[in-house]
DNA sequence: TATGCACCCTGTAGCAACTACAGGGTCAAG
DNA sequence: CTTGACCCTGTAGTTGCTACAGGGTGCATA
């Protein structure tokens, strides 16, 4: 299949496919008489395993490690655990943090009265970090 | 004060300074004889007020749009409680696609029963969205 | 007086993960 | 034979910094 059918096959916009083939991401597929590229059904899992991983918030050099040890069968499996489990955790940590940042925006947004921005008290909290009730 | 001084009061990172003023966020300052900046309380109030802003996650762009409502004190506060309030929308968002993704994470950590990457569950859960219970 | 060191300056390039052109070639339909 | 959809390469832009390279300044110490 051309790159216009991968993309509308994966959901993935072509200029990202050619940028994940020149990153080394995706391996050079064939060429046609045209030099149009031309993939087969290898690549196309490849790039939804890509997208997939990308949906769930690895990074490019994760999931370049999680394909390394899939094109290798024989080794350990611990390893892809070990990635998923420390991006799982990054996740949480990240969670928890927007949670703080959440709170503390609703107290602030929530002290709005209207009236003009000298008395703001958005602005007053924003410039103050006092007003705070949690770290972030 | 000197701009080291600054960076140490807010805890901002010298370079980052020097590049708000070069984005116009913060304005340039006067200079010493050995062309040095030289700032004042006004200038670290307002970098306060962009570093605290940014920690809760605006934009360079919002946080413009508040400077420039701060420092014109006729201005409706309504437009301040407008920007903060869609950016908590944001923030609440982003929370929901987090758990979601969190969930889908731990679900697919959790197959891991070791072995070699041929039978990864981890592996295979990646390579097709089809074994998620949720959309992300 | 020399020299070492901390500090300051400008300008440019790098990061992640794309996205968006510019400027061209290819191919089938009408 | 031209229109339009598709493809190609290469480069530059995005956000919000951060990290140099290559220089100047200012003060304390030997």
């Amino acid at each position: 299949m051309k790159i216009g059918e991968l993309s509308r096959a994966t959901g993935t916009n072509i200029e990202t496919i050619r940028y994940y083939e020149r990153i080394g991401l995706l391996p050079a597929p064939d060429r046609t008489a045209a030099n149009y590229r031309s993939y087969g059904d290898a690549h196309r899992s490849r790039l939804s395993f890509v997208r997939h991983s990308r949906d769930l918030g690895f990074t490019i050099e994760e999931i370049r490690s999680l394909l390394d040890l899939s094109d290798d069968p024989a080794r350990d499996c611990g390893e892809a655990d070990r990635i998923a489990t420390a991006h799982l955790e990054q996740v949480q940590a990240k969670i928890a943090q927007l949670t703080l940042l959440r709170d503390e925006l609703a107290r602030i947004v929530g002290r709005c009265r209207g009236g003009v921005a000298a008395d703001c008290r958005v602005i007053e909290a924003l410039g103050d970090h006092r007003h705070c009730e949690s770290p972030h």
